[in-house]
DNA sequence: CTTGCATGCAAGCAGCCACTTGCCTATGGT
DNA sequence: ACCATAGGCAAGTGGCTGCTTGCATGCAAG
């Protein structure tokens, strides 16, 4: 399990997550196909499928094979906890 | 103003703001001495000095100078917001 | 079984960043 | 005035990583 932040560091992976964000269970060539269109996010292939690795192994993608098409989706839950750390610090008496 | 990721993805940055986190309003040879007892990070002054401002450039950390002294807080503003983009995705019907 | 499509693996290179080293400024106490 | 303390500036270097290139795998349609 690799680390959040340092997933969430490079701009490239936080369009992933937002191009994710709008819809779950997509393809890597989708993701290519809207990361170029609208998010001027202009990589190879093998780069997105790299960005899309290292946040998988920092669990904020999960992936789903059926056939020979791979269906990526966002999953916030290691951020929520990851940002708790910080953000969760409201004195309730 | 820098990024609130890339800020996030040093370890090092990120024990600055977990002793900020304990307590507010201090010093840099404070945060360097409570980073090598209590959080293993064993680095020079000058290290710690660009954290921080790598900390500060992303509004993450606050400072204060009072004569030779400069004071560090932390302000969990940026982090929050910049969070919110994936976080407050609740669907409020 | 061959052809095409969606994805995976691995090496190699360039650029950046974290850290150190060395020196400098300024404030405060004695 | 002098010295110690708190902090700042700048250049240099090693290691990591982001991206590309090239080839391999697996599924599916014909």
């Amino acid at each position: 399990m690799a680390d959040v932040f340092d997933a969430l560091a490079a701009p490239a992976r936080r369009a992933i997550l937002d191009v994710l964000s709008e819809r779950d269970e997509q393809t890597l060539f989708e993701l290519c196909g809207r990361l170029a269109a609208e998010h001027d996010v202009d990589l190879t292939r093998q780069a997105i499928s790299q960005h899309l690795g290292v946040l998988e192994d920092a669990g904020l993608v999960s992936t789903r094979r059926d056939g020979r098409y791979k269906f990526h989706s966002i999953d916030v839950t290691p951020l929520r906890s990851s940002v708790s750390r910080w953000l969760d610090k409201e004195e309730n008496p």
